[in-house]
DNA sequence: TCTGGGGTCCTAGGACCC
DNA sequence: TCTGGGGTCCTAGGACCC
């Protein structure tokens, strides 16, 4: 049976079986400020946040003890810290934490093969055909949180249901370290009392809109006919409200997924200034997205600029090209190209980025002298070593950039000969 | 309070084709 | 001479999720 705690957790204290409910959501609680705890158990009592350092950082992740004083994900830094000045800010390691993930998500596979990793900390399990092994998915899910706690030293929670994103919530609301079971039949009475934010796709400003026409629980949204919920926030978005508040959710439990893009963007902590300097990051960027292009063999055939001022504005410029690529060289020439055409709006930037899309598989072909990963760190330290000496605006980037490689490669050699 | 970085999905308008 | 309707691709922006 389900029963509320002190703290408004809900969990399952007792064996519940509905062969109708065989989804689990397993979601690691805190992770990255849990692995960081592993290490430093003597804080555990505190309030702890795990963010990078910097001027415009914000909170990456928080412990329940900070959690307590309103500090959030994606929270500002400097909000956090104003509200809990004691709290303990710790730089993240995401080694660490893609390894702690692997070994989860490996034990979730000793269940059954069908796990659907969602994000480092969270992961889908369909356990219909694991049953005759382990089991009801209660005893499943018991006997994994037990399992990874002894392993890891981390807690995990679980939601049980018979859809995905019934089980989602289920986990949400038995956070920290719980298990909620929903069968089937409780779907509706678990679903209709909790807010229009639990559904999923509804974040800060479809909530706005949806409370403006009068709906503040999930119920609301069952009882709003479809055609209304379609009139007010468009076609997709309305039929899947509408489907979800209704219980339905047909997206079965996949293991495979293909990526769609890939990019890399990064807010300075200070805004950089000036064409030169810009060059100089749009590269950067470039060959990271390069770089990571060639390691998943895959080409891009649209790349696109982001681009954002320091009163946040933000542009995006994007162009497809007749080839694809995976060429750094190919990218930060449409990148500069791209730049250009949103010179003028400002001459200080807050962010950059660059991302390919429309992915493929790369068909082979040798990389150019450019998209030589080893030669591009040599060049990517020359490049820093040189605007540190005499400034970002005596760096040409552009200069080093010739496909015929000659001159390129004897400059950097001289470099390291110092 | 002042807003990260990795992504996905949706919408809407315009071009172009049949 | 003025006008259709559907489909696909491209681009820009925005909402959302972890």
């Amino acid at each position: 049976m389900s029963k509320q705690d002190g703290r408004g957790r809900q969990v399952t204290t007792e064996e519940v079986d509905d062969p109708a409910a065989s989804i689990l959501h397993v979601d690691l609680d805190a992770f990255f400020a849990s692995v960081e705890l592993l290490d430093r158990p003597e804080l555990r009592e505190r309030p702890v946040i795990v963010a990078h350092e910097g001027p415009r950082s914000v909170v990456t992740a928080a412990n329940y003890v900070a959690r307590r004083y309103a500090v959030n994900s994606a929270m500002p830094l400097a909000v956090a810290l104003r509200r809990c000045p004691g709290a303990v800010v710790l730089a993240p390691h995401y080694e660490r934490y893609e390894r702690y993930s692997r070994e989860v998500m490996d034990m979730l596979r000793d269940v059954t093969p069908l796990v659907e990793p969602l994000s480092v900390d969270e992961a889908f399990l369909d356990v219909a055909g694991a049953r005759t092994l382990f089991g009801s998915p209660w005893r499943i899910a018991t006997a994994l949180r037990e399992r990874v706690l002894a392993h890891t030293g981390l807690t995990i929670s679980v939601g049980v249901a018979s859809t995905k994103f019934v089980a989602k919530l289920a986990s949400s609301r038995a956070k920290p370290d719980g298990l909620l079971v929903v069968p089937a039949a409780d779907t509706l009475a678990f679903l209709h009392p909790l807010p229009i934010s639990a559904l999923w796709g509804v974040g800060a400003s479809t909530e706005a809109r949806l409370r403006s026409l009068g709906l503040s629980t999930i119920g609301d949204v069952a009882q709003t006919p479809l055609d209304v919920l379609v009139g007010w926030i468009g076609p997709a978005g309305g039929r899947k409200l509408h489907d979800l508040a209704h219980g339905r959710d047909p997206r079965p439990v996949t293991t495979t997924r293909f990526e769609k893009s890939i990019g890399n963007e990064r807010t300075y902590g200070e805004d950089i200034v000036g064409e030169e300097a810009v060059h100089r990051e749009l590269l950067r960027l470039s060959h990271r997205v390069g770089s990571r292009l060639r390691a998943a063999g895959l080409v891009g055939r649209t790349v696109s600029l982001k681009f954002r001022l320091p009163d946040f504005t933000t542009y995006t410029r994007s162009r497809t090209l007749a080839e694809p690529t995976d060429s750094a060289h190919r990218i930060y020439a449409e990148m500069r190209d791209l730049y250009a055409q949103l010179r003028g709006t400002t001459d200080r930037v807050r962010l950059l980025g660059v991302r390919a899309e429309q992915l493929s598989v790369a068909g082979g072909g040798a990389p150019a002298l450019w998209d030589d990963d080893a030669a591009w760190r040599d060049a990517e330290q020359a490049l820093d070593a040189l605007a540190e000496r005499f400034g970002a605006g005596a760096v040409r980037p552009a200069a080093l950039l010739d496909p015929a490689a000659e001159r390129p490669r004897r400059w950097i050699e001289d470099w390291h000969r110092g």
